[in-house]
RNA sequence: CGGGAUAUAGCGUAGUCCGGUUAUCGCGCCUGCUUUGGGAGCAGGAGGUCGCAAGUUCGAAUCUUGCUAUCCCGACCA
């Protein structure tokens, strides 16, 4: 990254919308808070399908669907579930129009529902009153099924990608026999999801636990993980519930096990969504625009012929054939640029917006030399490479590309992560430089708040690896037996 | 829903305090010629209910009132 916007949130901003902008990746709505995404947008979000789609089927998992619309009765259902999603929602009181007096169209009000409906903020409770009559004995579990879907929460304000009125997403939901196989599954889905981060965004993120204070509604637990902005502040990138028997029993979902007794089914769900694309924008991009790893990038080899004359583009044209050929037999998706309409300059920064990984450019001067000169977008270098074997160089260095991406948002994660033992200390790290602080915590709700209250930090995550270590409450003073991670987030 | 700001061409803007010819400039768009190894140059051209409504005035982008929308800061949050 070419500045530090550690301690600038207004300019980070406006660099996020920049890029979202130029890169073409989504817009605003003419409908509040609405987000249109766009054909570049979607074809990323569209690889993190497939890739996750894959994870998912590998561990086990199916898809299915349910309905968009919710009863309002099935949200009471689960009490903590009520408090943490009944409020922001989208309610649905009539189904008919009719023409109104003074031209245009108005709710019929003779046709009011009996019953409203909610748009989904979240599916557990249709997916549980459906569970519900899938399974009756052990032989019926587990359940493990997925649903790629859109949801609506009626947030106050909406930033693209990364909170929107309606968002795109997946979410898992699992029924099972026992507790542990519950809890294992729980940690499998984020373990796949740490992978997801790490593997194919290349951004590295924390794994843990979630306090009690930022746990999902209707939770025993929340695992997530957490990766560091750019600016400094923390993104919550994905999570996964152990819901204990809390859906079961609001739904009554019940299951004879082995020994012929009656017990309540053990629950989990998870999910990520569009914010993820929000997330690579922000761990990668720089002052050229958006820079994307090569596993998830629409375009991973942008091949610009730079010519006087049609002779010339055609003598490109038939050495560039081969090349295409051979690195699409590779996998590689490949785009031959020759637009004649557009000026090879304007196409390298064109492409460099939109974090294409690789870029060949090939001219006259290049095939008297049976060569061509390549740019990567991660470190914008740019080197020169023979015709023979150029394939297979070009898949090493996507490899590269992908892992040095990685490398660099780690080490950017690492010198942003600092320990605080004192309140001053703390203060200090959040106004200043920003990014993630390991403080001791007296492990209260009330001392989580008060600190979020003074600072705006909240602890993003309880560490799985984290060691333990005898220390004192950064607030309280009170004992501690070990450090939790706090941040400003998203 | 509270606090602040903004609204002028597809986009970004000047002009608004202090009312006065044909509303400024840049990008983009169209036409032509020259160009083409890092967002080309020159010439010509098209494009505007100055957010909406009412008021003050000989005259309103400019002043007044109301409304609407957007953005930023809070509450909410994957």
């Amino acid at each position: 990254m070419a500045k530090d916007f550690t301690t600038r949130e207004e300019d980070y901003s406006k660099w996020y919308n920049d890029i979202v902008k130029k890169a073409d990746l989504a817009e605003n709505s003419a409908v509040r808070g609405c987000m249109v995404i766009k054909p570049y947008g979607y074809a990323i979000w569209e690889n993190m399908q497939a890739a996750l789609d894959k994870m998912f089927k590998d561990t086990g998992h199916v898809n299915a669907y349910f309905p968009l619309f919710i009863p309002k009765s099935f949200l009471c259902k689960e009490a903590d579930h009520v408090e943490g999603f009944a409020k922001e929602c989208a309610v649905i009181t009539h189904y008919r129009l009719k023409n109104a007096p003074n031209g245009g169209v108005m709710v019929d009000p003779e046709a009011k529902l009996e019953e409203e409906l909610i748009v989904r903020p979240t599916s557990e409770t249709i997916i549980w009153d459906t569970y519900k009559n899938w399974i009756q004995s052990y032989r019926d579990l587990p359940i493990l099924c997925n649903q790629w879907a859109n949801v609506v929460r009626w947030e106050m304000r909406t930033r693209l990608f990364l909170r929107t009125a309606e968002f795109l997403w997946q979410e898992g939901h699992t029924a099972h026999a026992t507790r542990e196989e519950a809890l294992i599954e729980a940690e499998k889905m984020l373990n796949v999801y740490a992978d997801f981060a790490e593997n194919f965004m290349a951004m590295p993120v924390l794994t843990g636990v979630k306090s009690p204070n930022e746990r999902f509604a209707g939770a025993e637990d929340t695992y997530c993980i957490e990766a560091l902005m750019q600016d400094g502040k923390a993104l919550q990138a994905g999570t996964s519930h152990f819901l204990g028997q809390n859906f079961a029993k609001a739904f009554d979902v019940k299951f004879l096990n082995k020994e012929n007794q009656l017990d309540y089914v053990w629950a989990t769900s998870w999910g990520v969504s569009t914010r993820l694309v929000g997330a690579l924008i922000m761990s990668h991009s720089d002052d050229h625009g958006l820079v994307l790893p090569p596993k998830l990038a629409p375009l991973q080899v942008v091949i610009i012929p730079i010519y006087k004359t049609e002779e010339q583009l055609q003598a490109i044209r038939e050495k560039v054939t081969s090349l295409s050929a051979e690195l699409k037999s590779k996998n590689i998706s490949v785009k031959f640029d020759d637009d004649d309409a557009k000026r090879s300059g304007w196409k390298f920064n064109e492409y460099e917006l939109k974090g294409v990984p690789v870029r060949i450019a090939i001219g006259p001067r290049d095939l008297e030399n049976n060569q061509v000169e390549i740019a990567r977008r991660d470190t914008l270098e740019k080197h020169t490479a023979s015709f023979d074997g150029l394939a297979n160089h070009i898949e090493t260095l996507l490899t590269d590309i992908q892992q040095n991406i990685f490398n660099k948002a780690l080490k950017f994660r690492e010198e942003n992560t600092r320990k605080a033992d004192t309140w001053e200390e703390f203060v200090d790290i959040l106004d200043n430089k920003g990014g993630f602080i390991l403080a001791h915590w007296d492990g209260t709700t009330e001392t989580e708040e008060l600190i979020k209250e003074k600072t705006k930090a909240t602890i993003r995550v309880i560490p799985f690896d984290g060691e333990k270590e005898e220390g004192k409450c950064i607030l309280t003073g009170k004992a501690s037996a070990r450090r939790v991670v706090f941040a400003r987030a998203y």
